[in-house]
DNA sequence: TGATGTTAGTTGGACGTCCAACCAACCGGA
DNA sequence: TCCGGTTGGTTGGACGTCCAACTAACATCA
């Protein structure tokens, strides 16, 4: 079925050539950024939930399983999980919603707040995360296509990115 | 109606230090990368669709306005498009769905194949797309929040990584 | 010429994200 | 004490992505 092939070309390097062309040279290296940031994101995305897809996993669903796993009690309220994944309320509940079905967690009411729920990783939920995240790290994130030093500069570089974005502010 | 406020640290940090408690240090690089990946692609992605919102455009259909704005004739393939631009079919067809309902485009038989339809830019689709591009030159790609050598550097980078992921190939 | 295979595009469904609107519960000041 | 403002969560809608299935149309080869 004719696996979509590469072009011959880098497109980010055409487009590039393009706005400048268009007398844009001043945008250019931004609007290169942000398209390989895209690309790669979508490059990413679809190696992680190859990999996770066959345990029944997508990556937002993985996230919010090892938010859990790493928590001291395995529970934490649904808003918390927005703030640290950094996303939006609606999409915890979705998230939520399809990790209850698969019965990986579990709603619980907040013993004090009767605003807060609570969620709570169940027994088969740590097995389940664990045995994805061991297929992660060999299948995805021990490979990602660059070496050493470089993965460490573009996390540098994107946390500074972040960091001016407002994404996070340093403890002061 | 408080604007969700930044956390106090940086997730992914924290995420690295998990990761290389659970033994995993090998793969907590990668992580880093993709998760690093991942959320500016998110927070890259707000401020476009912030800006051209206004427009009635999305990042998405931004990008084929400027492939057929970029081309020499106006019109391609919708295959070309999603070719180009790496995205499923289905994608493009959605995509030229919506800017033909907004008449930014048509949809045009190919005068040879019966196979192939071409979407042609509509003159209110140039006039359209070039005003959406002076938008994101201004207030996003020109302030990417990054220093010129760093975006240079993760351009760099990224463009080995898809390179490495077969995201396109040297023209020998 | 006719069977076979490939390519182009559409459709429907599964998921993810966001926003706006809405309800319930908590909290703080008059 | 009670009223108004904040916070937590859900719901419905708009969009984006992908895949699988399906139809046309072109291409190839016996």
């Amino acid at each position: 079925m004719a696996r979509r092939q590469p072009l011959r070309f880098d497109p980010i390097d055409e487009a590039s050539r393009n706005w400048r062309k268009a007398g844009w040279a001043d945008a250019a290296p931004g609007m290169a950024l942000v398209t390989s940031v895209m690309r790669t994101h979508q490059i990413l995305l679809g190696k992680i939930d190859a990999a996770l897809g066959p345990m029944g996993l997508t990556f937002a669903r993985f996230e919010v399983l090892m938010l859990l796993d790493f928590s001291r009690t395995g529970r934490l309220p649904l808003s918390k999980i927005g703030q640290r994944l950094q996303v939006h309320p609606a999409s915890v509940t979705n998230a939520i919603d399809r990790l209850e079905l698969d019965g990986l967690v579990e709603r619980i009411q907040h013993p004090t707040d009767g605003r807060t729920t609570l969620a709570a990783l169940t027994d088969e939920g740590r097995r389940h995360v664990r045995e994805a995240a061991e297929a992660l790290n060999t299948t995805v994130f021990t490979h990602v296509g660059l070496p050493g030093d470089q993965i460490a500069s573009v996390v540098d570089s994107l946390t500074e990115l972040r960091r001016n974005s407002d994404d996070f502010v340093e403890p002061a």
